[in-house]
Parts: C-alpha cells; sequence; structure tokens
RNA sequence: CGGGGUGUAGCGCAGCUUGGUAGCGCAUCUGAUUUGGGAUCAGAGGGUCGCGGGUUCAAAUCCUGCCGCCCCGACCA
C-alpha cells in the first residue's frame, strides 16, 4: 500500500518541488479545464464551469439584493468609441483584438472586441439618461471579454476570460464613493464565505489604479507560494468617462450635470486563486460552499445485501437538505480508487457505507481538508453532514489565514525585503512616501509591486521603509501572479 | 518580444547515435471473478511518428525550411 501511495503521488508534480507544474497538473488532471486549438483560449470544462456557476449564484443574488439589474452589451466596439478616453484607450490599446473584415470586405472602421465595456456602455448611457429622477444607474453584466495577453495561463491569465462587469451611475461623487466600496465588501464577502479565502482590501497606488480610474479598490490574497493574486477590482471612475462620452442630464437646480460613474468586476480568475489557496500534493481541496460536489458517497462492499439501498437512502436524505452530492455505485472500481479519485478533485466530504456500518448505525466520514477520517451517527445524517461541511469551511478559512499571516512580515530592512522577496516571497508591510519613482525602484529591485494600501492602517513608522522618505502610507508589496 | 524545453496511440514515454513493414506502461472496450485506500485473469480496438521539401531501393531515424505547444522573464485582471 506505501508503494501505491508513491505511484499515486508521482501523478501530481509535488508543491514543493515545482508549483507551477504542480498547478497545471492539478488544473488538468481534475478536467477542470483544457487547453483549446487557439493558444491563449481555454476550454472551461463542466467540472470547472460549475464553480464559476457557483460563485455567479452567490454574487448574482448579493447584486440583486443591491439594487442592480442585468444587462447584455455587444461583443465589438468601434474604434472611435474606444479613442474617446485617452488614458483608457492607452491603457488598452496593446492588448486588444481587431476586427477588421466582415466576410470579404474590409471595414471602413475596425472593431474592437471589447476588453472591458466603459466606452460602449457610456456612449448608449448618454443616449439614455436625461434626468436626475433616474438616477442611480444600477447594471451589471455577465460575459467574456478578450485581452492579448503574451504569455497566459488557465484561469490566471488567458486570452479571453469570463467575468461580470458592474457600470453603474450616480448623481454626487460621495454616492460614487459608497457604491464603490460596497461592491469591493460584497467582493471580500464572496472570497471569504464562499471561497473561504482571506483578502487583504484597499486602494491600489496611481501607478496600479485601472486606465481611467480616478481611483481603484483591491482584494488580494496570498497564494501558497507566496504570490499575491489580485482577485477583484472595483473602480470610482468620478466624470472621467461621462465627460469624454458626454453623460448629461438634467440636474435638480435645473442645469445640466455630469454624473459619477463606477465600474467593478470578479473574473474566472477566482478559480485559479482557490486552487492556489487550497490545493495540495493530492490535488484539489474545494471549499465546500463552492464545490460542485459537495459529498461522495461510497458504498463498500456494495453487492452484500442492504448496502447499496442505504447509500441511496443516506443520498436521498442529503438531496432533501439541499446538499450537492454524488453516490458513486460503480463496480469497475474499488473503493481505494474512488478514494482517491475524489481526493484528487477535492471533494469535501466523503461518506464511506458498509456492512459494519450499518450494523452499528453510522458512516465513515472522511474530511479532505485534513484527510481525518471518523464515524458519523446515522441519526440527525443530513444536520451531521451539513455542520460537518460548514466545520470544513471554517477550518480552510483559518488554514489558508495562519499561511498568509505566517507569510507577512514588517520591511525592517531593505536589504533583507529583497532578499525575502527573492526566496518565499509573501507580503512584505510597510510605510510608503507614496512617490512614483520610489514605487519603480521596489518593481526594479524586487519584480514585486505595491498590492494595495489597505483600508486597515497599521503605523509603522514615520519614514518610507523603502526609501526613507516621509511616509504617507502603509502598504503590502508582494510578487503578483 | 527575449531565454529554455518539447512534438511518436487518449495520457506518459522508448525507438533516432548505426535507415530496413512502429513498440511499452497507463487508460479504453468485451467477459468472468472481485470490492473497508488506486483488484485479478483472458481477449480486443486504437498511429498520415507536428507539417513541407530533400537524400535514398528504403526515412520516426539523415539534411533542410516552417509550425505548434509548455515553462521562465518583460507587459497585464
Amino acid at each position: 500500500m506505501a508503494k501505491k501511495e508513491m505511484e499515486f503521488v508521482k501523478e501530481i508534480t509535488r508543491m514543493e518541488d515545482d508549483f507551477a507544474q504542480w498547478y497545471t497538473d492539478v488544473i488538468l488532471k481534475t478536467e477542470l479545464v483544457d487547453y483549446s486549438p487557439v493558444k491563449g483560449f481555454m476550454v472551461i470544462r463542466p467540472y470547472g464551469y460549475e464553480i464559476w456557476e457557483n460563485i455567479q449564484a452567490f454574487l448574482d443574488k448579493r447584486f440583486k439584493e443591491t439594487g442592480h439589474k442585468n444587462m447584455y452589451f455587444p461583443l465589438l466596439i468601434p474604434e472611435s468609441l474606444l479613442n474617446r478616453e485617452k488614458e483608457h484607450v492607452e491603457g488598452f490599446a496593446p492588448e486588444v483584438a481587431w476586427v477588421t473584415h466582415g466576410g470579404k470586405e474590409e471595414l471602413a472602421e475596425r472593431l474592437c472586441v471589447r476588453p472591458t465595456s466603459e466606452t460602449i456602455i457610456c456612449s448608449m448611457y448618454s443616449k439614455w439618461l436625461q434626468s436626475y429622477r433616474e438616477l442611480p444607474y444600477l447594471y451589471n453584466q455577465w460575459c467574456s471579454v478578450v485581452r492579448w495577453e503574451k504569455s497566459t495561463r488557465p484561469f490566471l491569465r488567458t486570452s479571453e476570460f469570463l467575468w461580470q462587469e458592474g457600470h453603474t451611475l450616480h448623481e454626487t461623487y460621495e454616492e460614487a464613493q459608497d457604491e464603490t466600496i460596497q461592491m469591493l465588501n460584497i467582493y471580500r464577502q464572496m472570497a471569504e464565505e464562499l471561497l473561504a479565502i482571506p483578502m487583504v482590501s484597499g486602494r491600489k497606488s496611481e501607478k496600479e489604479k485601472f486606465a481611467g480610474a480616478y481611483a481603484t479598490y483591491t482584494i488580494e490574497a496570498l497564494m501558497h507560494d507566496g504570490k499575491a493574486l489580485q482577485s477583484g477590482t472595483s473602480h470610482n471612475l468620478g466624470q472621467h468617462f461621462t465627460k469624454a462620452f458626454e453623460i448629461q442630464y438634467l440636474g435638480r437646480g435645473g442645469e445640466l450635470e455630469f454624473p459619477f460613474h463606477t465600474s467593478w468586476g470578479v473574473s474566472t480568475r477566482l478559480i485559479g486563486g482557490l486552487i492556489m489557496v487550497h490545493g495540495d500534493n493530492r490535488g484539489l481541496v474545494m471549499p465546500p460552499r463552492v464545490a460542485p460536489t459537495q459529498v461522495v458517497i461510497i458504498p463498500i462492499a456494495q453487492n452484500k445485501p442492504g448496502v447499496l439501498d442505504k447509500a441511496y437512502e443516506l443520498k436521498a436524505a442529503l438531496v432533501e437538505r439541499g446538499i450537492r452530492v454524488e453516490l458513486n455505485d460503480d463496480t469497475n472500481y474499488t473503493p481505494g480508487w474512488k478514494f482517491n479519485e475524489y481526493e484528487m478533485k477535492g471533494v469535501p466530504l466523503r461518506i464511506e457505507i458498509g456492512p459494519r456500518d450499518i450494523q452499528n448505525n453510522q458512516a465513515m466520514a472522511a474530511r479532505r481538508d485534513t484527510l481525518e477520517k471518523a464515524p458519523m451517527s446515522l441519526d440527525g445524517f443530513a444536520d451531521n453532514v451539513a455542520g460537518m461541511l460548514d466545520t470544513i469551511h471554517n477550518a480552510m478559512f483559518e488554514k489558508a489565514k495562519k499561511h498568509r499571516d505566517s507569510m507577512t512580515f514588517v520591511v525592517d530592512d531593505y536589504e533583507e525585503f529583497k532578499n525575502r522577496m527573492a526566496t518565499t516571497a509573501g507580503f512584505a508591510k510597510g510605510m510608503w512616501c507614496g512617490e512614483r519613482e520610489c514605487e519603480d525602484k521596489i518593481k526594479a529591485d524586487t519584480a514585486a509591486t505595491i498590492r494595495c494600501m489597505p483600508f486597515e492602517q497599521e503605523d509603522l513608522g514615520s519614514v518610507c521603509h523603502f526609501c526613507g522618505k516621509p511616509a504617507k502610507h502603509m502598504v503590502y508589496v508582494a510578487k503578483a501572479y
């Protein structure tokens, strides 16, 4: 058995040996994605897509609870529209894909495949908005966007990715700012309550903010290998776009006004994040609330009388309770094979039911996160399972938080900071002067970037830890995906 | 766009040095016996050897051009 276990582990590269290869092995072997015939474009397979559907369901409910409605805008944007806002076009121009022909005829004006939809949405908003009475505009769309990336990795950076983008208009700056922060908070809740990923949230520096934004806010997670992942952004766009697109309305005082604008988005990148935060050398570890399959039931010695009946009875009880459950009664595979298979796929809880268990009015419950196996009573079975899933969620969140905290350090000494970024990486906390020159030097020296100026500011001193000038903000610095 | 690697069955690889009718493991299919941590036996199917050109009686193998993909950087969610 020990030998077989070693053989199994060999199928997935160990994290410690090569984290990037581990990631690739896991996503391919668990059938989350596959590479497509077009470079940089991935196929999301059913097991991966179901994760995205669960993320969508969670967010869509929150969006609607906060007054937003969904809509859909076209894939293609005329070049002239993209060019309307200067910072924006400069930010995205290098990575847009162009449609130049319709059939055999060359188009009079090139059309870009949307890299994001601010421009086309604003052009329509300017047509629609007339009066302050219509504000706020609270809309969102679920779609995919295309950015022609030079180097790509499934989920983390692909040329096309699925996301949602909210686009709202408000009467005042304060309202727009409240909206921006509200949506960031929803993202943070989603990350913590659904994905069990602890986030640092805060504001981006001028260098890192969205092209055309007044201010960008972000949630940042730390991956198992010590690199950070920007996991969601919310932008206060001020009046940059509304002025460029001449969105005007008649205000309360009878004057024409420009509204204040926000946009916010998360993408399928989140799936990459949950893999790299929770996964281990056996494969995926799915947080229970987002897991496509939350519980798998494996009957043992299933041809013995009563076993399969009991297994189906347990499944029915879990379905009744609203738990996503799968029962694998395929006789071509041994229980051991199934155990390994579902562990690799990260199913949070495995229930084993065999003749001995039935005799004792129990089942064996094996947790994926801790790999612990213990008897579970069949009295109140569905409640026991539901409780266990919550326990697993909480344990996974705490474990991820502990890991992040263990890789977070204060910058005392610049040389040590450089050294640490080159080895174990992690989150570096420090005071920062706020100057672009200093930020550029950090990147040149370490390849790390300022991830954010967190809302929860800590007073770590009065001078910049990176250049010695007077400090303005406390920042998190990390290497990023 | 720079650096590195790789291309032979669905997947992982051997064969190439020294040219001679394409092989192994896993997976798949059929049947039987099995089932508390990746079962066993018997049988079966599956290939334009990345693409083009050349040398040769003969090319997976030698020469040549091209292409794809992966990883690491720079750029970005």
